[in-house]
DNA sequence: TATGGGGGTGAAATCCTTTTCACCAGCAGG
DNA sequence: CCTGCTGGTGAAAAGGATTTCACCCCCATA
């Protein structure tokens, strides 16, 4: 059986040390230059690498972080990525990125390999609010974030966006616009992102019923967050007796495939409204280009990594939610129902 | 100091007998049924989490593999990231991402990680042709399939697109549509794909010189495979003397700067022929609809992930390379000069 | 000249699991 | 009745690092 290149042994042997020695060399323990300097020579000529595995065997604690998000291919969690990825860079830590699929079971598997492989910290959009245990990482004293979506009973840091504000302020400036048949495309019951969204769509549309705006779901459709749900729920809507003249999308992949719809159905914005939760990847392509709630979410990203750096520097503070303001970015398809109906 | 929730040792207390048996149960080892039962059953209510450092530690190797991309951003590499994923989801192995962001450094530092944690196998979409060493990985025996990109001194299997032919194709295409200064935006020197597809694109003007087309590389810029080089590269190559009248270029998100810049100077395809390699994420919104080099990003993770499967099994065959054809989809953006000028 | 203290060092314990090895019991065949 | 297997089991080693602890040396202070 092949065996561990060189150890931690062999340069000790060849420096002339003890192993002691040479790991104090590597961790800031208290060594004589001349010896330190003679351990590096040795350490480098042989070419050690030192093995991770024992080492965080030991010390309880890997060096690397994990980032678990619900779709790889959303170009929103993509952008988070990579604001934990920037705010990790500046300490020694890896970040791993594991793709839960908005699968509660492949995201059952992966907390188990965080909480197995002793992972230093774990940042989590969870896929459900009910399924996802975050328990056993907490019992051992792993910390964890929440970011985005929040799960359920959330004894853990959290980071996210103020989705419901958001949606209500969306809804409303359809409602400014003068749209009065205005639907909603949320993502799957269960995430919280999708029943905040939702929520603040009621609020609007509750707040302006003495104006006749009916508040009743009839216009509300649950998706998948995902390009094709998107698209089923769109045409599902225009099927109705009475079309909605109006949507207020709740994220930008079922979005896209709304507008994939509207088209198929001969209907451009603005003459249907389109409104979407989370900017349109490389929406400059778009035409009409698209309103839109900004979402921060490589900001979002950053803020939940630097909450658990805190953490893991073994900050004591209480919990604590940090929401993240959006901003209705408005463009052209919500200029209203009359300029090109 | 906290430690271990509940270990071997007190499953196998527990049950009565000793930690040998314990593994053995779970690794399928020869145990009487009773005694099976009774293990389980304690493990169960101890809530026993194996600590896979320590396995991995004795075992040396671990039970996960690395995929490390050049740019998490990419719905290029995180489609493919899914045929990786799809394709080990069959094992009992998981998978981790590390975006290297183009940056060799990173890079380095993910292949560290991935050779001190004894990673079961690596995946690499190399960030460059030379800086990128696989060599530390290999002495260990982990291993390694090179994806998309070709490391130089390749001693690995490799997966990827047929680069050169498939830009040799879209540059005749662009010909036949009657375009007769064709530029080329490609990627960074170094990388296999920018070099590749650029060769192809200069094999079809070679072969095209005697109709008059000029093959020296006056019209070639090399960015970076994101959308700002791209943009600016078109900015560059519009502020020519004699604009180009097309524009091959190599990668997606490229063409969305491209395209953006197009835009700014009032020009739109096909007056200005526009052909991308890879098809440019939700490209069904674009207008007018791109022709592009359709590259089979799933089906490259895919092979990728079974032919280190095969490796990771013990497969001793030879080195391969395979290669997966790609596909020019014709469509709007490069229908001819005259069309629209 | 003693005493105390602090910095540097190595032996050995530790982290948790897998795996080797020795052993035992039970059974089949000579 | 003895030999030889085979299947099941536990003790102990192994895997490679960190860390505790005891120790030694040297210098400063009483």
């Amino acid at each position: 059986m092949r065996t561990q290149v060189v150890t931690i042994h062999d340069v000790a042997r060849a420096a002339g040390v003890s192993p002691a020695t040479v790991s104090r060399v590597f961790n800031g323990g208290r060594v004589t230059p001349e010896r330190a300097q003679s351990v590096q020579q040795a350490a480098a000529e042989l070419g050690f690498a030192p093995n991770r595995l024992a080492r965080s065997l030991r010390k309880q604690r890997s060096s690397v972080i994990a980032l678990i998000i619900p779709d790889i291919e959303n170009p929103f969690f993509t952008s988070l990525a990579r604001g934990v990825e920037d705010a990790a860079q500046r300490t020694s830590l890896s970040v791993v990125l594991c793709n839960s699929d908005e699968d509660t079971d492949k995201e059952r598997r992966y907390l188990e390999v965080a909480l197995g492989e002793q992972m230093a910290g774990v940042i989590v959009a969870a896929a459900s609010q009910d399924d996802t245990d975050l328990g056993p990482l907490i019992a051992r004293g792993v910390p964890v974030v929440a970011v985005d979506r929040r799960p359920h009973d959330a004894e853990v840091d959290a980071v996210r966006a103020d989705d419901q504000h958001g949606g209500e302020v969306a809804t409303r400036h359809l409602l400014q616009a003068g749209y009065r048949r205005i639907a909603c495309i949320t993502g799957p019951e269960g995430a919280s992102t999708s029943e905040e969204r939702l929520a603040g769509y009621r609020a609007a549309l509750h707040a302006a019923r003495s104006e006749g705006i009916a508040a009743d779901d009839a216009y509300v459709r649950h998706a998948d967050f995902r390009v094709e749900g998107g698209r089923a729920a769109m045409r599902e809507l225009l099927a109705l007796p009475e079309p909605p003249d109006a949507v207020f999308v709740t994220n930008n992949l079922m979005t896209i495939g709304a507008l994939d719809a509207l088209a198929e159905a001969g209907r451009t914005p603005p003459g249907v409204g389109v409104l979407s939760f989370g900017d349109v990847p490389w929406a400059s392509l778009v035409r009409p280009s698209l309103t839109a709630v900004e979402l921060p979410s490589y900001e979002l990203g950053r803020a939940a990594a630097d909450l658990l750096l805190q953490r893991m520097e073994g900050s004591a503070a209480p919990l604590q939610t940090v929401v993240l303001r959006t901003r209705l970015q408005i463009r052209e398809s919500t200029a209203g129902p009359v300029a090109s109906d």
